[in-house]
DNA sequence: CTGTTAGCGCATTCAA
DNA sequence: TTGAATGCGCTAACAG
């Protein structure tokens, strides 16, 4: 291995003034600069991380935390946190909490390895895991990803408004002369859309438009993880219905495009008779048929502020907790009238 | 901080005597141990990962090149790739090569930060990028999950056999009765379908069907990142033809449901008059209607094996260049008679 | 079986 | 503006 004294000699130099051009020490006379940057060129030298990490404590390493892999969302913001991350010289770790036993302990065990920021992104955060992320975060930089946890915490956050999000969706959809709305909830076991109803039933407030409660479907708990069912036995149940509302909005994308195909499957068409509309945006919503009208999140920049948060909180000197809220994008296409 | 020597005092013995305990030294008395073990957990002691990588130049990390993280097949792989990992005390990094402008300036980034190896993912390798790897693979452990690259390289590999895969499909077509098969070719870009299309030949010859040149489509260049219209665009071709095949493979997934839904929006029965099989068995194919039939990689063994290969050369004495290869297996649904 | 000692490569005083 | 000296926390001889 080549190291600072390799290269020290080389340009007849003492180890300290080849640190100090390393490290843009402007007291460099600058031919000594130029010599020491030849010799760091000749000798192709690079700093050693542990030796560095020892002095600095630092690892220019930020983790990424996601429930799950196999989710394009994720995919999508690790694209925004790593172009941030490799645009300041960062280098960003990806770490599934979901397959971890002890979430705490999969966190404990990368800050031994000295990651110097965490994102934080959850299906589902318990009081206590909000606890330790906020004692962890007086010493490390830490940001949640998440609705939820960034109104009812102290931590830095980035999320999507799903509140107002859902709210415009029913004042477009009120704009496009719809009287009846009809939603499809998701179960309880993702946080992430608590608020998205909340906000459809506010839109309902501000339109002046009827709650009836055979218009609002709950998904059974055991179609947890298949979206994809839900969403048609969602739609089982609207035909079921003798009044029939004139649009369908949904908690996620998933649960709108199976209600839809189970809908078109028994006739009904859409967006003539009814409108659909999802959130999130997944790829799929786009080439399914009919092209899902839906709300998206920005998430590469959510991923992208996410990481600035993080590099401005390790460099900067002040820190203030940050709140960073996006607004969905409606994208209408072809489940809407 | 506490180190070592904390923990030494505690336990009144010397720093060596700490780090032999650590690094299950069977030479230790067993009374000694257990004191000392008492101390780490008392002080809560975890070595310092710099100080550790100093000495070892080990950072008990592997990383993950993938060109693109928004596909769900590396999020599986990922997956595989952690199990194993995690279960061997490594750590996991993703790399997007996909983003980078240099790929071998990017590994070479990891290079510096000490990665232990490295686990390589393509769409489609330089031969320039081959014989950096194999120089590299000198000194690191790598695997290159790669068909191409795993067959015409002296590197460990970990692939699906394409070639035996397409061709038993062709098999168990025949076995059905079907007597002619078209076959929908994706364009160049994605060297891993490479094989594919020529075990659908040999299977062809196998069987003594009889290869018809127009029951072969290729996708056009500008179709390139839209497999899905690629596919629709094939359905076209297909539609075209006076005579028709009863069924047709494809290069992947994407291309299938494509090339199906514009069969069936034209009125062909699928799979009644036209059988249809994909490769990959991405989510989609489970959820659009009707299901599809294809052939599965075991992806998840996959990304657990590579992990395992780079582990045991890592920790292992001699290194000889291992070649795994996985066989697809066909995955019966609802768009195959 | 255990302690002593000497660095690993670097950043950072303190002197010059 | 530069160099010499010190120590970060640890492992690995070597001695005992």
């Amino acid at each position: 291995m080549i190291t600072i004294f390799d290269v020290a000699k080389e340009a007849n130099v003492s180890k300290s003034t080849v640190s100090r051009v390393v490290n843009n020490d402007p007291s460099v006379k600058d031919d000594t600069r130029v010599k020491v940057q030849a010799a760091i060129k000749k000798l192709n030298y690079a700093p050693s991380f542990f030796a560095k990490g020892i002095r600095t404590g630092k690892t220019k390493t930020i983790a990424l935390l996601v429930p799950e892999y196999t989710n394009m969302f994720y995919g999508e913001m690790f694209n925004g946190v790593e172009d941030m991350a490799f645009k300041k010289g960062y280098v960003v770790v990806v770490c599934n909490t979901g397959n971890a036993t002890s979430e705490k302990e999969y966190i404990n065990k990368l800050l031994e390895r000295n990651v110097d920021g965490i994102i934080y992104n959850t299906y589902n955060a318990s009081k206590s895991t909000i606890n330790f992320l906020e004692k962890l975060s007086q010493e490390t930089p830490v940001v949640v990803m998440d609705e939820l946890l960034g109104r009812n915490s102290n931590l830095n956050c980035v999320y999507t408004d799903g509140y107002n999000s859902s709210r415009e969706a029913v004042h477009y959809l009120t704009k496009k002369g719809i009287k009846e709305i009809g939603y499809v909830k998701n179960n309880k076991s993702i946080q992430a859309t608590k608020y998205r109803y909340q906000g459809f039933l506010q839109g309902l407030k501000e339109c002046r438009l009827k709650y009836k409660k055979e218009y609002i479907y709950e998904c059974t708990e055991e179609a947890k993880s298949n979206y994809m069912k839900a969403g048609k036995k969602a739609g089982e149940y609207f035909l079921s219905l003798q009044r029939k509302p004139s649009a369908i909005m949904t908690d996620i994308d998933l649960l709108a495009i199976g209600c839809s195909t189970q809908l078109i499957a028994n006739g009904i068409k859409i967006p003539e008779e009814i409108s659909i509309v999802g959130f999130d945006n997944i790829e799929l919503g786009e080439i399914s048929h009919p092209a899902l009208t839906t709300i998206a999140q920005p998430t590469r920049e959510m991923g992208c502020k996410a990481a600035e948060i993080i590099i401005d909180q390790l460099e900067g000197s002040e820190r203030q907790v940050e709140k960073m809220v996006f607004t969905g994008e409606l994208i209408v296409r072809d489940t809407t009238i």
